[in-house]
DNA sequence: ATAAAACGATTTTTT
DNA sequence: ATCGTTTTAT
């Protein structure tokens, strides 16, 4: 057999470990290395090589963009279709484990999936039929919890015996939490994993058949595993099943959802016959951007040791610009975005400007706006979690299934149709009492005189239109099912009316959600056996949907750090280089939170494959106030300044540009003016170039002779003015 | 039932 | 500052 396309174009590391024997194997896959290479290749590897059927091979991944990209990998590379192969996330996989054994596993059999926003509002329901007042137990501190301890495996029957009242409260909460989802069959994110991993474990016989399935078990990213994760793995692969994991604990960045970085250091002490490879060769950067990824990361104890190195050139060195405030930062690098196009063969596709947290892309966005550069910024609401993309799918799930109280609740007066908050308070006592759900409550209600006349008239109506609704849509197809709803229920009508950018891409987002019914690919192995509706339903839970529909403009790419991992770009830019902000000031005490911020530096530089551009502001408004004096991050004094060059355009003015435009003049003249020579006790000499405010908030900017420019608030920086 | 005002939070995010 | 949520007033 010619094993050249599956292992010809590999080097020797990755070879190795492609053709690893069937022993536990841990990859430590540096960044820009071959990682999904690797993983790909493997499985090639053990099915046309070692003859290993696709259909005992289970690959997992955290996204379902990964698991895509990975089958579509594997399928260009065997030139065939592998549809028996298992490919997913934890998640996804989990579920299909649970569809096929929901009996075994104790759940109903259409039970329902929630997704994040789902749970919370079902959390804050819970607090508050407990009698809890929900401002004293935030229900995102109590869904927190929940989560937490399922990751940890741990039922609130676990938890019994604390003796902390605040803890018990929440176990308190946990539990009835826990009875509120077997009632209505619904099932969480960590609830799908803990519940398969139980049915493993309590099902003998179930857990032999996988076992016996499933004989080679591969993982990507498993630095991001947390607790149940790893569990999961170790009981499907039991003692015979090698795991092939991939991973690099430089690029653990989500340790503070509970990814646990000790993972990928146990795996030698849990398998001892693990066999451990290193890649450490890249294919994407320069020389120079590694070694500022090496000495940044270096700083960093008890790492499993990696050293990436290239065969590439030396490249550009790192650019440092210290900007004023977070303006002056923008505008630096729209010129510089301008730049790199001017020359017209480069595109703004493959240039990334990456910082710490969304409220930073808005000045960016302002300035890109101003000077009509072309821009996307990743992140933001999912497609599926817009509001009245939820409230389309709660119209078909009300249809569907009438006991279903969130999705009453969400759409009895959306859009609105008389039922005030009286009326909802009302019905909600009344099937409290009944111990009935609010749709019985409501057809009960309508028959006596519960409600006032004008509201039983509105709640007639809107049960009368569920029925018509439920009525109109069965048998049809998906797609015209989804769009009967978005426009019998007047949705698209409600809408259509307001006026606004807003209302438009609502109306739009609506429509879309008809097309994305009708792409919705039903025939998926992973839906057998469901109805179409609910398929469907999982299918918005499970895969949220990308930020925006996808532009293939030729746009600079906006991101969070923890968005840009796994991409790259030719040049990138990581902005807000400043203590407090990048690291984050929470994480500054704890050295473990600290490490994790450096990881995420060590992720942003080692995007770069040309170019990397490091930015900070010396002054920022942040959460309406301004800060002054911000100190550059530390990270930047972990790259060694031979690697660096500063760059100050503005500083390198002699003489400020505008004295004429600008009198310079204060209230209580102080004698500075624009283009006066001035000492400060900390700073030094300098020239002021520039003003701003009047009287206590006058500031002035001083470009001085050795520390730079920099803006002074007059009142507090006791310049003297020099003759 | 709707609009205005007060309140509060505010790293990172996938499933 | 700003955005989303909740309370209060009309």
């Amino acid at each position: 057999m010619d094993v050249t396309p599956i292992l010809g174009c590999l080097n020797g590391a990755q070879r190795e470990a492609v053709t690893a024997g069937n022993v536990p194997a841990l990859v430590i896959a540096g960044a820009g290395s071959g990682k999904t290479r690797v993983l790909v290749h493997r499985i090639a590897w053990l099915c046309d090589v070692q003859s290993v059927s696709p259909y005992s091979l289970l690959a997992v991944t955290f996204t379902n963009k990964a698991a895509a990209e990975m089958r579509a990998r594997i399928e260009h590379l065997l030139n065939h279709a592998v549809g028996g192969l298992w490919i997913g996330t934890f998640h996804g996989i989990s579920h299909r484990l649970l569809r096929a054994h929901w009996q075994e596993a104790g759940l109903k059999e259409n039970f329902q999936v929630l997704d994040s926003g789902d749970q919370l509002r079902l959390v804050k329901r819970i607090i508050q039929g407990l009698g809890l007042d929900d401002s004293k137990w935030p229900p995102k501190l109590a869904r927190g919890f929940i989560n937490s301890q399922k990751e940890e495996g741990l039922r609130a029957a676990d938890l019994q015996g604390r003796e902390d009242q605040n803890e018990r409260q929440l176990i308190r909460i946990y539990t009835a939490y826990e009875q509120e989802c077997e009632r209505t069959g619904s099932v969480d994110f960590a609830e799908l994993l803990l519940r398969s991993l139980e049915l493993l474990l309590k099902k003998a016989e179930i857990l032999a058949h996988y076992r016996e399935k499933f004989r080679h078990i591969l993982v990507d990213e498993f630095q991001d595993t947390n607790a149940i994760q790893y569990q999961w793995l170790k009981t499907f692969a039991g003692e015979d099943n090698p795991v092939f994991a991939v991973g690099d604990d430089d690029q653990s960045i989500y340790g503070w959802r509970g990814a646990r970085i000790e993972n990928i250091r146990n795996f030698e002490r849990d398998y001892k016959n693990a066999q451990v490879f290193r890649l450490e060769q890249n294919y994407r950067s320069t020389n120079t951007i590694l070694s500022a990824a090496n000495s940044l990361i270096g700083n960093n104890a008890g790492r499993m040791g990696k050293k990436l190195w290239t065969e590439g050139s030396e490249g550009e060195p790192v650019q440092l610009y210290a900007a004023f405030n977070e303006q002056d930062e923008a505008r630096y690098v729209a010129d510089r975005v301008q730049q790199w196009v001017e020359d017209g063969t480069k595109r703004r596709d493959e240039i990334a400007i990456l910082y710490r947290s969304n409220v930073q892309s808005r000045v960016f966005e302002e300035v890109f706006i101003s000077q009509s550069i072309p821009y996307r910024v990743y992140g933001g609401l999912r497609f599926f979690e817009r509001a009245e993309i939820r409230d389309a799918l709660a119209y078909l799930r009300l249809a569907k299934n009438p006991d279903d109280d969130p999705s009453f609740e969400r759409i009895v007066n959306t859009p609105p149709r008389g039922i005030g908050q009286r009326t909802m308070t009302q019905l909600r006592d009344f099937a409290r009492a009944r111990q009935s759900t609010l749709w019985n409550a409501a057809a009960e209600a309508s028959r006596t005189d519960l409600l006032a006349s004008r509201s039983a008239n509105a709640m007639g109506k809107f049960l009368q239109f569920m029925q018509n609704l439920e009525e109109d849509i069965r048998g049809l197809e998906l797609e015209e099912q989804v769009d009967l709803i978005i426009q019998m229920s007047g949705l698209l009508e409600h809408h259509g009316r307001e006026n606004g950018e807003k209302a438009k891409s609502r109306v739009e987002n609506l429509q879309e959600l008809v097309t994305a019914a009708r792409d919705f690919d039903l025939k998926n192995e992973l839906y057998a056996g469901m109805q179409p509706a609910d398929a469907f339903l999982v299918h918005a839970a499970l895969e949220a949907g990308e930020g925006q529909g996808a532009q293939w403009e030729d746009c600079v790419q906006l991101m969070t750090l923890h968005a840009a991992k796994g991409l790259e770009f030719a040049l990138v830019f990581v902005v807000g280089l400043e203590e407090g902000l990048f690291p984050t000031g929470m994480s500054m005490e704890e050295p473990g939170r600290l490490e994790e911020e450096r990881r995420l530096c060590y992720v942003g530089i080692t995007r770069a494959c040309q170019q990397l551009v490091l930015t900070y502001a010396e002054s920022r408004r942040r959460y309406g106030a301004e800060s002054y004096y911000n100190s550059p991050s530390r990270f930047i004094n972990e790259i060694p300044a031979e690697l660096m060059t500063e760059v100050r355009p503005r500083a390198m003015l002699a003489k400020p540009v505008h004295s004429g435009t600008k009198a310079g003049l204060f209230a209580k003249d102080t004698g500075v003016r624009i283009g006066s020579n001035v000492n400060h006790s900390k700073f030094g000499k300098g020239v002021v170039m520039d003003c701003e405010g009047a009287g206590s908030s006058a500031r002035v900017q001083v470009n001085f002779e050795t520390e730079g420019c920099k803006w002074l608030v007059l009142s507090y920086a006791n310049l003297d003015v020099l003759a």
